[in-house]
DNA sequence: CAAATAGTGTCTTTGAGACACTATCGT
DNA sequence: ACGATAGTGTCTCAAAGACACTATTTG
């Protein structure tokens, strides 16, 4: 049996890859980096953590910092911890997902860019192994949307059917058609009494997620 | 925007679930921690992180260590960031899982015990935060052995029919008719002109995954 | 040939895909 | 009334479930 020896104390931090879905797709808060290294490459925001800090609840603390919201739902994407993954000191990056509705934050005001995925993976200005975080992300989503119910992390608390079947295309892909979309969802939804009103059409009804 | 601060360095190790199929069961190597603090509870495997060393190269390294296979397939299970996650000192613990193909490595003779997930999850008396590890590695292999091959890893580079359908059905946790599993798996397979032998009863045939 | 597991043929049932239809809003 | 999106009814088709059958080995 491997004998324990002393550990190695690294440099941790914890990357946020606050999403969302803009535009019809799906979409990173990035910054573009104003110093060196990589000056001016964009990166995912990135926070320490705190020496009495879970790093869940560092990456939920940051993620709220930086969108202003006060509910914000997170999951864990994996560690990145290959030993010159950034240019200066070794560090590990435990990346984490952050949710954020669609249409709820103004990248503006909060002073960051969202990104769409597509570009992320075709740019060649991204830093460190941000990529392949964006990679893993789009993977893990897509893999995920068929059988847990990431989607409705894309929406607000109340929904309509059709947002919610955008959220579902946007991680699959694909287009759906919305009789099926409806037959596979409803069960999962409870109708409230609310409905949108304001445009030159049919108004469509408020959904919230049956518990 | 946050500003940055000088990053905290934190003891981190690698934590390898070395997994296998046994008795129709998964199951995962532990040992009997012979040292305070938790003496005498049970533990996954850990490994240090060397200075220039990857963690998914550590991971790696390890498993071969304890197994003593030349190859083995590894994943990333994620990051446990707890700050009182182990009784002594704040250790962030990046966990890996380690494929066994099943009935390929001799738990008495590399000194460890497989335990079966759902003794794991029942047991009273297992060390720090891996009986989470254990709950998270149960979940993940149920949700991902529909949409991917992970299945196969716990079978030889060449196996019979009945032996991957085993797999399947450890880490869906039921059972599947032979028929329309065979349907299904088919199209992935490739025959060989090897079958078992030395079995009273019709041989099974053996094949390789098709690349 | 009996026992045991491997492997096949085929009917049934369920659910996904496709698309034409109706409903309700603002202008 | 018209354009636009919400929401429904229903036919079709493909895949999953179920089960009875045949095949090949050893003792």
């Amino acid at each position: 049996m491997a004998k324990k020896v002393k550990l190695e104390k690294i440099a941790v931090e914890v990357t946020v890859l606050i999403t969302t879905i803009e535009d019809g797709k799906l979409a990173v808060a990035m910054q573009k980096r104003s110093e060196a290294p990589l000056k001016g490459k964009y990166e995912f925001l990135s926070t320490n953590v705190g020496k009495a800090e879970n790093t869940d609840d560092a990456a939920k603390r940051f993620a709220k910092e930086v969108t202003g919201l006060k509910k914000i739902e997170i999951a864990q994407l994996g560690a990145y911890g290959n030993v010159k993954r950034k240019a200066d000191e070794r560090t590990i990056s435990i990346a984490y997902i952050a949710f954020v509705p669609m249409n709820v934050v103004d990248a503006k005001e909060i002073g960051v860019e969202f990104v769409s995925v597509d570009s992320i993976l075709k740019s060649k200005n991204i830093a460190f192994d941000h990529k392949d975080m964006a990679k893993d992300l789009e993977s893990r989503l897509a893999g995920e949307v068929t059988y847990s119910d990431v989607a409705f992390n894309f929406v607000e608390e109340e929904f309509t059917v059709p947002n919610l079947q955008l959220a579902y295309e946007v991680l699959l892909g694909k287009k759906l058609y919305k009789t099926n979309f409806r037959r596979m969802i409803m069960d999962k939804l409870e109708i409230t009494n609310y409905q949108m009103a304001g445009s030159a059409h049919r108004p469509s009804r408020l959904y919230t997620k049956k518990k």
